[in-house]
RNA sequence: GCGGAUGUGGUGGAAUUGGUAGACACGCUAGCCUUAGGAGCUAGUGCCGCAAGGCGUGAAGGUUCAAGUCCUUUCAUCCGCACCA
């Protein structure tokens, strides 16, 4: 009687021996090849894993399997971002400390992973809200200062109502906070605080430099460029109208200086007070109030260009034409020197707000544009003194150095990104190990105090005066100063969670170093990491592991400044309309509710990994699970039939043709899932058990033929639908695991046989379809062409013009 | 607005350097079988046509013996950035 594939049996049977054999337990020391495949960490949350989680960790799983299968030491690793904000909020809610709802959810996840049949090795399981962690995200922080990359300073910050907190830049989207985005949820304000930066900008350029080298999906090295955001200019000095000062500003078209018609200042430039004149001190004054309480979002929805005359008068540094000053809100005070000179002849928004102000247009650059349009195309100079007839290119060359020259101007390079904000005013992250001296200012706490540990409280609430509940833990807040022994305070803002998940990777590989962050040597034999995926943070997360990757190897803690050699930013689920899943709409699918349908993991991993290549978004198909389940089914009863088969040796006919099936599927899923091309090692596989079915409908025997081809089909399923294969595995005869050393060797020889098959077409259209041996000529061939009786009656009264013969692929008559 | 993609059957999607368009799967149709199941097996399934044949990769041109693939123009959709000087 043969055993039905059912999943609910075998699924956590297995699971239960992988766990005790320790099948996946990486040996960080092996002389095996390594190979470390991971997906971005998980937020552990009270609502458990979902379709996107299984659909990331399943793209990392299956690389890891494929890889451990091939002979690698995998590692697989996993661990838990657990600080942040969702748990403070729920701890201010409920009254429970974070700690103790991590305690209680991360054992829930554990169990979610292990029915995912996912490959983790649980030995070396981090998380970052844990002492042991944080120690040395603190001492990160440490390192940072003592290298002069983690400085204080008092900023307009976005800041959310809601949580009373301050936001980074990209955690404001569309004007809100990127945790309040509802209709009914407020817009950010700014507000001035102080903060911790660490000095990213100092890394711009050679994070930019190295982002073309990654092997990474483009649209997130694109990301990554934009958002590091570098254009090459030059800063140039216009001198005030009858006064000592000079107004820089920044331009990336020198070239257009004779068309600089007037200067706008951002309404929040140092110089506005100084410039106005007392006429226009109280326009100017209303126009700056006006503009602070403006909104990110109203000043990006505003179609009309604003702004105010200050009095002041500037004089052109080339030409010395005396020209106005303004400012307006369409200058940012945060990008160059929060002053430009303005060009409406050829920069669009200068030339709307020289139209809506009647101010001069002078056209200094000929191009396509009609001449009272306005064009940022390059072309040769008019109206520009000796420079004209130079292309625009040479004209910025010649006219900035004409500038150095009398000291009016330097070359100059900008970024669009600005220093990375890492404190945060909250309870539930680490807390930075700065100690507060009236004597000596802010000193770092030494080394040999890490960690600082989170002081247990009632109330996780923030303080409200802007800063963090920690404020209130009065016995943990004062210390003496390290430096003068003096009394001092704790900071109390703590570290950003994207500085946690900058550096997991590294820990990874040695979690329990109670000594050192990490092993330098482990590390270098470890990473880069192999293999990186995930379904968000291209540009964040992503970017501040580069930097921090970057500043270990200039501290001399790693070899290699790029943390992940290969990234894959994978596409996400969304429900069979193409809206989001989401828990308020109760359109969620439940990865565990699959499972405990009766259809399992291994199938609901094979349908999410075959629905569509890994960078696509996938519509849920309620259908597809089942589909892939009929897969997984067809080669279980397979193998069932075979074991019930007679024992006899197989035809050589047919053993030749097992193998060809073999060897063709092996080379093309060994390829596939080397490329990340997953939904095709499937459809290979597929294709191959259909094959094996014609074959069974032949002759099915108990032959070695029979016995070798299942084994490959298993294997080459097996990353995929890791408990079935594993059970097949044994049921063929094995005692020792699939998941290991278990990868088909490509025999060449069966990959083509001895016929091939030539498409015949006259003038290009298809007509017919002959079979030649695979040693034919060219001349064996279109003989052979021409006297088949199809192409024989469209030859008929024609000559033949042109005979194309591609070998062994094509023959095309033209007549 | 700028940048980046992507347009292929009823559906998700396949197609080395230009060389049999639609692999594989879902759905559908028919037949078989049975322990009547959430079955299974076999065959069929781009469109028009009884057939021969013709037409087909968003649209229109072009290059070529041959175009989903290359070139030009154009339309549509999606994503990222968004007053960055």
């Amino acid at each position: 009687m043969q055993k039905r594939y059912n999943p609910k049996e075998i699924e956590p049977k297995w699971q239960e021996i992988w766990d005790q054999t320790g099948t996946y337990t990486a040996d960080l020391t092996s002389s095996k090849p390594k190979y470390l495949a991971m997906s971005m960490f998980n937020y552990p949350s009270g609502n458990g894993i979902h379709i996107g989680h299984a659909m990331n960790y399943t793209i990392s799983d299956v690389k890891a399997r494929f890889k451990r299968q091939q002979g690698y030491e995998a590692y697989h690793p996993v661990g838990w971002d657990a600080f942040g904000l969702p748990a403070e909020n729920f701890a201010i809610k409920s009254g429970v400390s974070p700690q103790e709802s991590m305690a209680k959810i991360i054992p829930g996840y554990h169990k979610q992973y292990k029915a995912m049949g996912w490959s983790n090795d649980w030995e070396k399981e981090i998380a970052t809200h844990l002492p042991e962690y944080y120690k040395w995200t603190q001492w990160i922080f440490s390192e940072m200062f003592r290298h002069g990359l983690a400085y204080q300073a008092s900023r307009m910050q976005w800041w959310c109502e809601k949580d009373n907190t301050v936001l980074a830049n990209e955690q404001v989207i569309d004007g809100k906070c990127w945790r309040h985005d509802g209709l009914d949820d407020p817009l950010v304000e700014k507000k001035e605080i102080k903060q911790w930066f660490f000095k990213i900008t100092e890394y711009a350029d050679e994070l930019l430099e190295a982002t073309d080298a990654l092997d990474w999906t483009d649209s997130v090295k694109l990301a990554q460029k934009n958002w590091i955001g570098k254009s090459k200019g030059a800063e140039i000095d216009f001198q005030v109208e009858g006064s000592e000062e000079k107004i820089t500003v920044f331009t990336t078209r020198a070239d257009t200086l004779f068309g600089a018609t007037f200067l706008v200042l951002a309404p929040e430039h140092v110089l506005v007070d100084k410039l106005t004149c007392a006429e226009h001190k109280n326009e100017v004054e209303a126009y700056k109030k006006e503009s602070q309480v403006k909104s990110e979002l109203e000043r990006q929805a505003q179609k009309d260009k604003t702004g105010v005359f200050t009095g002041a008068y500037a004089i052109n540094p080339i030409n010395k034409a005396r020209i106005p000053i303004w400012i307006a809100d369409y200058v940012l005070v945060g990008y160059g020197t929060g002053a430009i000179m303005a060009v409406p002849a050829h920069d669009e928004r200068d030339h709307e707000f020289a139209k809506k102000f009647n101010l001069p247009i002078v056209r200094v650059v000929k191009n396509q544009a009609a001449d009272d349009e306005c064009s940022h195309e390059e072309g040769l100079m008019i109206n520009s003194a000796e420079f004209n007839n130079l292309p625009s290119a040479e004209a910025r060359e010649n006219i900035v150095a004409a500038l150095v020259n009398i000291g009016m101007a330097s070359e100059k390079i900008n970024y669009r990104m600005n220093d990375w904000s890492v404190s945060r005013q909250r309870y539930w992250g680490a807390p930075i190990p700065i100690i507060h001296c009236k004597k000596c200012g802010p000193v770092l706490l030494p080394d040999d105090q890490l960690p600082v540990i989170i002081p247990e409280l009632d109330d996780f609430a923030p303080s409200g005066d802007g800063r963090s509940a920690l404020a209130r833990a009065t016995d943990w807040l004062k210390v003496d100063c390290p430096n003068c022994g003096g009394p001092g305070e704790r900071e109390t803002d703590t570290l950003d969670t994207y500085i946690c998940s900058s550096w997991y990777m590294f820990r990874y590989i040695d979690p329990r170093n109670q000594e050192k962050i990490f092993d330098s040597q482990l590390v270098n034999k470890w990473t880069p990491v192999d293999f990186y995926n995930g379904g968000d943070h291209a540009t964040a997360h992503l970017l501040y592991a580069r930097f921090i990757g970057h500043f270990f190897n200039k501290i001399g803690l790693i070899d290699n400044p790029e943390p992940f050699k290969q990234m894959l930013f994978n596409g996400k689920v969304t429900a069979a309309d193409g809206s989001m899943f989401s828990k308020s709409k109760g359109n969620g699918v439940d990865p565990l509710e699959i499972i405990d349908q009766g259809y399992g993991a291994d199938a609901l991993r094979t349908y999410l990994m075959f629905a569509a290549p890994l960078e696509l978004w996938i519509r849920w198909d309620p259908q597809g699970v089942p589909g892939a389940y009929r897969f997984l089914s067809r080669l279980w009863t397979l193998v069932q039939e075979y074991l019930e088969a007679p024992t006899t040796e197989s035809s050589q006919d047919q053993a030749t043709e097992l193998k060809r099936i073999i060897n063709k599927t092996t080379q093309k899923v060994t390829a596939d899932l080397e490329n990340n091309f997953y939904n095709t090692a499937i459809a290979a596989c597929m294709k191959a058990v259909n094959d094996l079915y014609k074959q069974k409908a032949k002759s099915l025997a108990k032959s070695s033929a029979w016995k070798e081809a299942l084994e490959a089909i298993t294997a080459l399923v097996a990353p995929f639908a890791p408990h079935m294969a594993e059970e097949l595995w044994h049921e063929l005869g094995h005692s020792t695991t699939v998941h290991k050393d278990s990868w088909p060797q490509v025999e060449k020889q069966y990959l083509h046989s001895d016929k091939l098959n030539i498409v015949i077409q006259i003038n290009g259209k298809l007509r017919a379809n002959i079979k030649v041996s695979s040693e034919a000529t060219e001349e064996e061939v279109l003989d052979q062409a021409k006297q088949d009786s199809k192409v024989g009656s469209y030859l008929k009264d024609k000559t033949i013009k042109k005979t194309i013969y591609v070998p062994g692929k094509i023959v095309n008559f033209v007549v």
